[in-house]
Parts: structure tokens; C-alpha cells; sequence
DNA sequence: CCAATTGTTCAATAACTTTTGAACTAAGGA
DNA sequence: TCCTTAGTTCAAAAGTTATTGAACAATTGG
């Protein structure tokens, strides 16, 4: 019922630079960055392609030690794992997530703000 | 008989990370940074992989704006372009190189010091 | 001019990555 | 229990990337 991760001293510098070189899971990245601390369940992602497609992608950013997926019901809360890659790379995360900030070719994420509801 | 690379506002930051997310590249990256200001022909690189190889990848780093290639001769001089990308992704460029520089499971280059003969 | 040096290009192949749809599992609510 | 919701797995197809060797081009030095 748990998800497999890396744990900290198995997070490979050229993985997880290779993981992040695809503009979906930077997108994905961009997007948990920009709701640090909220847990996001998979579903959030579905502008960025398939159920399926995500799955895929989710799973890559997972299995690199990027995010961290904690199985709560029939959801996967998606989390950043900041602390640990700050730890391992410092400043990596930082940096990426404010390149991807300003970059306009990303994917976005959001528009159906579901939350708030009257 | 010069060689064509993007210019600044042209660099994309999933092709860096895509780029930068493969171990002869990153070693090739490593290395220059720790040579910077000395620009470095292609055989230097050879410990990485066949001349063949080295082209290759020395050809997708510099498409994708991590490196410079100056035609000298028959040779190319390999420069990082740090300012280029200092200016495009502030601080990415260091903390890879910071990471890279701890990462005994990168390729190594040299060995075969040939300056300093006696 | 000839030969050596430096690096590229080309075509082939091998190996990986991405995307898809259909089928599936697992939990939760009516 | 049955249905819905959330997400995975599998196999196939499509696309991309890495590696190789042989052939090529350009410059330099003898």
C-alpha cells in the first residue's frame, strides 16, 4: 500500500536532471511548488494529459525522488520532496522551480479552481 | 565555418535539464567548469567515449546553449557559456556543477595531463 | 603536394521514452 | 452489495536518443 521511493542517498543528480527535462513533469513540478505544503492528489494534473499519461509521468518524478506519493484512500497525495533534494542539491530545486516559473512554454495547471465554492 | 548556436533568449529550460540529464554530458560540464577560462579542444574529452560519441553530445550541448564552440584551426574550443546562462537561469548552472563536482558515479576525464612536461 | 590531425556527417542499429486504450484493483459511499 | 471514484498496469505503437563504423572535409606542417 506504500508507494517505492528513493531514499535521499539514492537521488542521482543526472536522473533527476533528466526527469525534469520534460515540460509536462516540469510543469507538474512548477505546479506542486506553487501549492507548497498542499497536498495534491493526481487528478489536479489532468489538464497536463491522460489519466494514463500522468500516471506515467507521476510515477517518473516519483522513482527519481523528486515528489513523494502518500496512498490516503483511493488518493495519492503528490508532495515535493524539497527538503531532501535541498538537502542533496542545494539550491537545484530553487533554481529550476524559478526558471520554470517564468518560462510561458510550460503546460499550466489550474483554471477549475473547484475550491471556494460560493 | 562558424557553428550555430541559439542565442541567449533562445535557451529553453527543458532542453538544458533534458541535455544536462545524461553522464557524459555531465562530465563534460564538470570538467569544463573546473577548467573555465581555458577553452578546451574536443579530444580532451575523449576518456568519455569514442570521437564519434563526443561530437554527438558536444553537438546537443551546444544546440541546446549550455556550451560554446569556437572554430580555431582544426579545432573547436569548448567554453561553457556561464553568463549566458547565469543571466537566462540564475544560479542553475552552479548548483549543478556543485552537485556534479560531489558525484562519484559521473565519468572522469584526464589522467593524461599532457601540459607541464618537465 | 602529401600526410597527419581534428572533428563532422551519414546510415544503421539498438535502446529507451512517450502516448494510447482497454482492463484492472482498491477504497468509499449509497 | 453495487456503483463510483481514483489511479495503476499492460501491451502496442510511435517517436526519440545513443552508439557505432566508414567515409568525408578542413587545416596545418613537412
Amino acid at each position: 500500500m506504500t508507494l517505492p521511493h528513493p531514499n535521499m542517498d539514492q537521488i542521482s543528480l543526472p536522473i533527476v536532471l533528466g526527469v525534469l527535462g520534460d515540460p509536462t513533469r516540469l510543469a507538474i513540478v512548477r505546479y506542486l511548488a506553487s501549492k507548497e505544503g498542499v497536498p495534491l492528489n493526481c487528478s489536479r494534473f489532468l489538464d497536463l494529459g491522460s489519466k494514463t499519461n500522468l500516471s506515467y509521468h507521476l510515477a517518473k518524478l516519483r522513482e527519481a525522488g523528486v515528489t513523494r506519493a502518500e496512498v490516503v484512500g483511493t488518493n495519492r497525495m503528490i508532495t515535493l520532496r524539497r527538503a531532501d533534494l535541498d538537502a542533496r542539491f542545494p539550491g537545484l530545486l530553487d533554481s529550476v522551480i524559478a526558471a520554470a516559473v517564468d518560462d510561458p512554454a510550460l503546460p499550466a495547471v489550474g483554471g477549475h479552481d473547484l475550491e471556494v465554492p460560493a
